[in-house]
RNA sequence: GGGCUUGUAGCUCAGUGGAUAGAGCGCCGGACUACGAAUCCGUAGGCCGCAGGUUCAAAUCCUGCCAGGCCCA
């Protein structure tokens, strides 16, 4: 039984037998103090003005409703506090049947169907192909892949998408920069270019691909250089999707822009703006009448040069989501593109798909090294990379830190904090919690302890205000999950974590389990177990591992930097 | 100059219009002859950037300033 569901059927019958209407922002959560009890309704503040009488007055009225309908004996307090708030205490038994969900749902605990099937695509990461993942591109992926999870998880339809930017000025550029090193490699004396990638991965790539092309040089130049351009896009792209596993993070489809110009998808989308009447020519370019969806001016869609612009490509890759049948797009883009949301929103009204795009932004993220901060634009910082970062203090650490904030503040990753292996780190808290409980079942089983089924009458010892305190959060998740997906924020589970965790590690200073008697042990077993359980599945919708034990986690932080 | 965004404890950050604004770290002081001390318990620390407004109720919503970050011109 779900407490808040309880509370508020309680309530809704209370309100409609005294003939008082349920208003609209009507509140039932848990209060800031435990004292206030275990859920809190702020019903009367609300009903008190159209009742004509003081708040409490109504609360008490509410209140004595309540009490009287309690035939199950559900509601150990129902008080009325404060301005007129209505706190309620469930019964120490009310609480204990949570954890016979937590143990039939298993992993699965928190799941629900919210989402009715809605087909939704996160669209994430989509970094150009010109280099590797940076520390930047790491906070998207966690972000996106974990949104995806939690969507997944609340019955929504969820596929994960990569755009590769593999057209365009960008990518004349690489495959530019690879000849031209390549050229130089080779001997040649070529002065480098105004504009182009001066990586030392791009003179990798160009002495890979002359040591593959022998006789590279004596092509015609424009064939050469899309030698490079090819060779230079493979790699990249091969380097990225490794990155991304290695940072456990997963894509469905990765969408190419060069297949969406050549399969005329760009011309479609022009032309079905053109019907609508909301692009036009004028001094040779084609202009897209965003000023008609707040923009600021009308946005050029191709030059009169014939080149077409990023947001070009951007339209038709939108038209053609929808075309493939999504009801909702997620793109998470990094803050320094947030110029680009109102008139991506318009291009959507134009499509006739208003309000069906969320656009995330993703802040900033500076790297520190013992409060100094890395150089992240330039070569000289070793962490540069996000296979580098990864490698140094594990993508558990990583992705938590992460996922611990909401991605529109600026955050700071601190590689010698995160790597950590203390409680600096709230990664470590919480997996820690989780393999605690199993080192426990792991003596018990040697004991011969085993958990008690969740319906036992040995529960009934379960019932000091800690135990009561772990149901209490237990029975929180699913709603929290809930509250995560439809926020699309990922960094109230992660608080959530800590905060389970911090009553776990408390229970445990606090109560011993095996030498309690074996029907003590046995109940307090069951409900570590569904503990141990709840942390598994919220920890798994941010993609961090739940270890059974410590010294199984963090191999990979344990190699030296660089 | 226009726009977006962020100002909360010494630091890093939470805080769906509600009660005395929270957590972690750091500081200081305590706790293992029992299940992992990567833990627990306690103390101290705040004009929620400033000023108005809306509301029974504002860190939260609105307006104007101030400051940092970013985008555009």
């Amino acid at each position: 039984m779900k407490a808040k569901q309880y509370f508020e059927d309680a309530l809704r019958a209370a309100l409609t037998r005294m003939e008082l209407p349920w208003p609209e922002k009507l509140l039932i959560e848990p209060p800031r103090e435990r004292k206030f009890g275990d859920y809190s309704a702020n019903a009367a503040m609300l009903l008190a003005g159209a009742a004509k009488k003081k708040p409490r007055d109504v609360a008490e009225a509410l209140a004595e409703e309540l009490r009287a309908n309690d035939a199950q004996g559900c509601f150990e307090r129902i008080e009325v506090a404060g301005p007129g708030f209505l706190n309620v205490t469930f019964a120490p038994g009310f609480w204990r049947t949570i954890l016979s969900d937590v143990n039939a749902a298993g992993a699965a605990y928190g799941a629900s169907d919210q989402g009715h099937g809605q087909r939704v695509q996160v669209e994430y990461v989509s970094a150009n192909p010109t280099g590797p993942l940076h520390i930047g591109h790491g906070r998207g992926a966690a972000l996106g892949d974990s949104l995806a999870r939690l969507l997944q998880k609340t019955g929504h339809n969820v596929s994960c998408e990569y755009y590769i930017n593999d057209a365009g000025r960008q990518m004349r550029i690489l495959g530019d920069s690879v000849w031209l090193r390549l050229r130089q490699l080779a001997g040649q004396d070529v002065p480098d270019l105004e504009d182009f990638y001066r990586g030392d991965y791009i003179k990798d790539i160009a002495a890979r691909v002359h040591r593959q092309y022998p006789d590279i040089l004596t092509l015609p130049e424009q064939q050469a250089i899309d030698i490079c351009f090819r060779e230079a896009v493979d790699e990249i792209l091969a380097g990225i999707k490794t990155d991304l596993a290695d940072f456990r993070v997963r894509h469905d489809v990765w969408f190419s822009e060069k297949s969406l110009v050549d399969a005329g998808r760009i011309d479609e989308a022009f032309a079905d703006l053109s019907a609508r009447g909301l692009a036009y020519e004028k001094d040779g370019a084609f202009w897209f009448k965003t000023t008609e969806f707040g923009d600021d001016k009308d946005r050029v869609l191709r030059k009169s040069s014939g080149e077409l612009t990023y947001f070009a490509s951007d339209i038709a890759y939108h038209h053609d989501k929808f075309k493939r049948g999504f009801d909702r797009l997620i793109d998470i883009w990094g803050a320094d593109h947030h110029g680009y949301v109102p008139r991506m929103q318009g291009a959507v009204s134009a499509l006739g798909r208003a309000g069906a795009l969320t656009v995330i932004l993703v802040q900033l993220v500076s790297l520190l090294k013992d409060g100094e901060q890395v150089a992240m634009s330039t070569r000289a910082g070793k962490f540069e990379t996000l296979a580098d970062v990864v490698a140094y203090v594990g993508a558990d650490a990583a992705r938590f830190l992460f996922l611990s904030r909401k991605s529109d503040s600026p955050l700071e990753f601190d590689l010698e904090l995160v790597r950590k292996k203390s409680m600096d780190n709230p990664v470590y808290y919480v997996q820690y919690a989780h393999a605690r409980v199993h080192s426990m079942l792991a003596k018990a089983r040697e004991a011969g302890i085993s958990p008690a089924a969740p319906g036992a009458a040995c529960l009934e010892h379960l019932n000091t205000p800690e135990d009561l305190e772990l149901c209490r959060l237990m029975e929180r998740f699913p709603d929290l999950v809930a509250a995560a997906a439809e926020a699309l924020a990922p960094h109230l589970v992660s608080h959530y974590l800590s905060e389970l965790a911090a009553a776990l590690h408390k229970y445990y200073s606090q109560h011993h389990v095996l030498s309690a008697g074996a029907e003590v042990a046995s109940a307090r077993l069951l409900l570590l177990c569904c503990v141990a359980t709840t942390l598994a599945a919220g920890l798994d919708l941010l993609g961090v591992s739940a270890p059974e034990r410590m010294d199984q986690v963090s191999v990979d932080a344990e190699q030296a930097p660089c």
